[in-house]
DNA sequence: GACAGTTGTGCAAACGTTTGCAGCCCATTC
DNA sequence: GAATGGGCTGCAAACGTTTGCACAACTGTC
């Protein structure tokens, strides 16, 4: 049984064509292949077939310091955002024959850490981080110790840093506006996490949003949740409501948050739209089938992550280029969450419970 | 700037301490700690400690041929199913200093070769698989090697191979049960695709549920996927509604499916549950936030992840232990799709178009 | 025909570990 | 006090590559 069948090395493939190691593994080696002649070239490669050659990686590392693997740290897989991400990802990397190994860090900071290390006890020739915050130790320490790295969908502080997002504070303009067109004067805002460049940048949109529509901050209409998760989103909303003062929109500082809204509606008895107006952020799969459909700025998921992975490669390759922050244009969707304000905000009471 | 700092070799510890490199090895592997004196094994550790040595995992691969890492294939990180699965793989690994490499397949069978063939080739130490069809060549290929693996949420014909799985046929038992309780009679059926064990056998429960119930089998009723997607789901309802006889319920083969089926019946302006009560699979995050709340039956996912994740270490360890194919007890989920049978039903014509 | 130049191949070291073996030292025993 | 034995540590080989260097063979030139 078990007949791990012997491993065939260059050696091998050297002793069964009769020249030297070294020749052998120059044949292999797409960049150093001219240097040998093609008659034996063809030898190496037509033994290296036959005998089912397979390089042996830790060997190649071990000697040349790269592994052809990247990093990638994500908060959470189980938010479907980030599965559109690894994809885009794995497709451009697998491509350039770089693995991706991946780490859930369950928005834990010593996880992230222990992750961080164990990427680079691993030589990872770069990360892609999708946990970063606003301002981040291991950020920090990947730019001392010269590590490759991109942030995807999340931004830091400081400057001279791979990042690729989505703009933000647009997206929150952009939805401000829409609602504002709609008529609505009294928008309320569950904001994310602040140590977070999305929950930050997007709050930040959206009190621009206001500016811009000629509207007043009321301070009694914003709750910021600790994570976003559907559960803190719903407690923002719960704080809210608590506040009573009356609001005919709520603005969510992504979809899982805007879902947790939609329990707190519902618990209250309050329809949406006919009652409140809810919309969303990143355009998670499935969005469209939610109960309403919710209106909501789509990111590009699929997209970031290639072109992180994109960038990555770019810095692996040439490691003194300058820093590159990407931001793709979002984009809102509108779809059943939004509608025109209700009689509920005209008479400033609600219409049941 | 650029300064990668110089690597801390087991060498640069031995030389500070005044021992031979072999005995800090010896000190640092926990195995082999006991066999050197306290007292030296204590400057060592401080002395590794002082430098911040880090282990070069591709030396000691080389050297051990254990890699420490482990392959995870995966069909479509774009469905949210597979999210929480490979959550539950990474949680369990990486306790065990493991770390996971994704690849996705896209369900194309020449991916999955190229996938599993640069896992061989970075000599990972074993294999989680989700995406096996019943007779699968990567699984005899992996069977023959050798290499440690498991399946998870899909099995194959073979026998002795690995795998945690719902019991899915039961599974498909219960759903029609459960229709037939509330009165249904005429059942359709989206099946999967039936190369893969989750279509096949969750077909497999329905037929032997409407035997249960003593329902006939019409297949004019059944259409067959040929991917577990959305739109397949919708194009499988679409031939369904083209054959013109009456159904009250469809069962769709998964959640996505049954989303498919959503949109077919809207665009026949079908309600559900009113005219047509309609079923998923999987409970996968989000189904109970679709319009109307998807009934479904829930795969404890993560649970899932987890078990294959353990299954595959015992492998690893003891190779030799005969396999284990571990069935999650399927447990049915009601929520607002289903309902009693329509007028539409007992009219045999449809209500609206 | 000698020389310079080019081309192709072999040699050997190195990457950083782990581990069987040998040998040392010290304690124990008779 | 010699012999036995056990506990620690050092030695060196090995894992499979890559790559700078040396060298051999050939080509072409005057």
């Amino acid at each position: 049984m078990q007949t791990h069948k012997p491993r065939i090395t260059l050696k091998d493939i050297a002793r069964n064509v009769g020249v030297h190691p070294s020749t052998v593994s120059r044949v292999l080696n797409p960049d150093t292949r001219k240097m040998v002649t093609k008659r034996i070239a063809d030898r190496v490669i037509n033994a290296s077939e036959q005998l089912g050659y397979r390089p042996n990686t830790f060997a190649q590392s071990l000697r040349t310091n790269r592994s052809y693997t990247v990093g990638v740290m994500v908060p959470d897989l189980t938010n479907p955002a980030f599965g559109p991400i690894i994809k885009g990802i794995d497709n451009v990397l697998e491509q350039s024959g770089y693995s991706v190994i991946v780490a859930n860090t369950d928005n834990v900071l010593e996880k992230e850490k222990r992750s961080v290390d164990k990427f680079h006890e691993r030589q990872v020739d770069g990360l892609i981080i999708a946990t970063a915050r606003r301002l981040d130790d291991v950020v920090i320490t990947c730019l001392e110790e010269g590590t490759p790295f991109v942030l995807a969908v999340r931004s830091t502080i400081e400057k001279g840093v791979n990042s690729v997002v989505s703009d933000e504070i647009v997206g929150g303009q952009m939805i401000v506006s829409h609602l504002a067109q709609l008529g609505h004067k009294k928008i309320a805002y569950v904001a994310g996490p602040q140590f977070l460049s999305t929950g930050f940048d997007r709050y930040q949109g959206y009190l621009q949003g206001l500016k811009n529509a000629g509207l007043e901050l009321d301070e009694d209409l914003v709750a910021i949740g600790d994570a976003f998760t559907e559960e803190e989103g719903r407690q923002a909303a719960i704080m809210i409501n608590a506040n009573q003062k009356p609001f005919t929109a709520i603005v969510a500082a992504n979809d899982l948050m805007a879902l947790g809204c939609y329990d707190e509606l519902i618990t209250k008895g309050l329809k949406c739209p006919d009652d409140v107006s809810v919309v969303g952020y990143d355009d998670m799969p499935f969005t469209r089938h939610f109960n309403p459909p919710l209106t909501t700025v789509h990111t590009p998921l699929l997209v970031v992550g290639m072109q992180a992975a994109r960038i990555l490669l770019e810095r692996i390759w040439k490691p003194e280029q300058p820093a590159r922050a990407l931001k793709l244009q979002p984009h809102l969707i509108v779809r059943g969450s939004t509608g025109i304000p209700s009689s509920y905000s005209e008479t400033g009471t609600k219409v049941t419970n």
